[in-house]
DNA sequence: CAGATGACAGATTTCAATATCTGTCATCTG
DNA sequence: CAGATGACAGATATTGAAATCTGTCATCTG
C-alpha cells in the first residue's frame, strides 16, 4: 500500500505491527495487515519472525522495556538514599501504570492482551524489576536503613514487588481510577517500608 | 424430572443451582436447567429470584460467607495476641483459598466467573474481611503489639489486605500451585507483620 | 544468490440462519 | 386466591458453511 524504498528491517516490521494493534486491536490486528501497511508480501515478514506469537511477544517486550528502562535509572546507585529511592521507584512504576492505563484505555487493554499471551516476556520483566528492587534494598541494608528478610534481599524484594501489585498489575488497573487509590497506595508503601525498616530497639 | 411434594423454598433452589453450575459450568447453566432439576416450570423459579442474575449472586455469596464465616472464628478476641492472630487469619485465608482452587479446579473456574459477574456480591464479601482484619489489628494497637499507618485501624487493614492479595484473589489462582508459593507468602506476611508491630525506638 | 513473492494446506474466524434462553404475564389449579 | 404454569417476545447462544488467516515453500527477480 505504501512501498518504500527502504530496507525491511525488523524494527520497521515492529512499528507497522504495534500501529496494526492499534488501529485494529489485537482480536483483529494480522500478519497481513502488517504486511500491507509495509507494502510487502506477508512471507516476507516471515522472514524476520518466526511466528506471529514472536513478533507480538517483540512487540510487547519493548513497550515493558520503555517502563523498566525509567525505573533502571531510579534504581542506579548514587541517586539518593534507598529509602526515598525505593518509594520514588514504587511511585514512579505506579504512576507509569496508571498513565498507561489512564491515557489510551483502549491500547492499555490491547497490551493487556498481549500481556497474557506472553508469559515468559512477562516473567522476565518482572525478573527485571525484582532485580532492580533488590538492588535498591541491599543498599538499604549496607547503609544501615533496611532489614531484609531471612538475610535474602532478592526474595525480600521479591515480597516487596508482591505487596504492591494491586498498583502495578494491569489486573488491577480498572481500580487506578477510583477517588482512594493514591492514598491507599501510599499507605501499603508505608507498611512495607515500615517492615523493611531496620529496627534499634 | 424429579418431582417433589416438598414446597419450593429459596434454598432448594439455591441448592439446584449450584449442582447445575457444578455440572454444566456457567456458561451453560440456565434456570430452565434449575427449574428442570427441580420438577418444576423455570416461572416459579422467577417467582423466588428477580433474575438469572440475581440467583446465580444468592449462589456467589452462600460460597463466599463459608469462608468468612471460618475467618470470623479467628478474628475474634480471646482467641490469642493479635500477631499470631493475624498471621493465622492470613494463612488460614491463603490456604483456604488454595484448596478451592486445587481441590476442584472446575468448579473454581466457575465460582471465578461468577466472581467476576457480581462484584457488589465480592466488594461486599471483602469489606466484611477488612472488617475482620481491622479488629485484629484495632486489638494489637490497644495490646500494643501494633501501630497503624496514620492511626487509622481501617486504612491499616485495608493494605494488610491489599499488601497480601496475591495470596487470596482468585485472579493469582494458577500461581498458587508453584513450588516456591508457601515461601513467598511467608516472606510478605513477614514484612507486613513488621511493618505493623510498634517499634520502641 | 539473498531476499521477496504468492499459491497452497490446514487452522481459525466470520456470519447468518436456527435454536435456546430469559423474563413476563394471562391463565390455571388445589 | 396463593402459588404454579407455559406461551410468548426479545435477547442470547449455537452451528455449520464460507471467508480469512497462518505458516511453508517452490519459484522468481534484481
Amino acid at each position: 500500500m505504501a512501498p518504500t524504498t527502504e530496507a525491511l528491517t525488523a524494527e520497521r516490521i515492529l512499528e507497522a505491527t504495534e500501529e496494526a494493534l492499534r488501529r485494529h486491536g489485537p482480536a483483529k490486528a494480522t500478519v497481513v495487515d502488517v504486511a500491507r501497511a509495509l507494502g510487502v508480501s506477508h512471507g516476507s515478514v516471515y522472514r524476520h519472525f518466526r511466528t506471529k506469537a514472536a513478533l507480538r511477544e517483540a512487540v510487547t517486550k519493548r513497550w515493558l522495556d520503555r517502563t523498566s528502562q525509567i525505573l533502571a535509572e531510579i534504581a542506579r546507585p548514587s541517586s539518593s538514599p534507598p529509602p526515598e529511592a525505593l518509594e520514588h521507584w514504587l511511585a514512579t512504576l505506579f504512576t507509569a501504570k496508571r498513565h498507561k492505563a489512564g491515557d489510551d484505555p483502549e491500547l492499555f487493554a490491547t497490551y493487556s492482551v498481549l500481556l497474557d499471551e506472553a508469559s515468559a516476556v512477562v516473567d522476565e520483566h518482572v525478573a527485571e524489576l525484582v532485580d532492580q528492587l533488590s538492588d535498591i534494598i541491599h543498599r538499604g541494608v549496607m547503609e544501615g536503613d533496611f532489614m531484609t528478610v531471612d538475610g535474602d534481599s532478592v526474595a525480600t524484594a521479591r515480597a516487596v514487588f508482591h505487596a504492591t501489585n494491586r498498583f502495578h498489575d494491569p489486573a488491577y488497573a480498572h481500580e487506578w481510577e477510583q477517588p482512594g487509590i493514591e492514598a491507599e497506595f501510599t499507605t501499603v508503601v508505608t507498611l512495607v517500608l515500615r517492615g523493611l525498616r531496620r529496627r534499634i530497639d
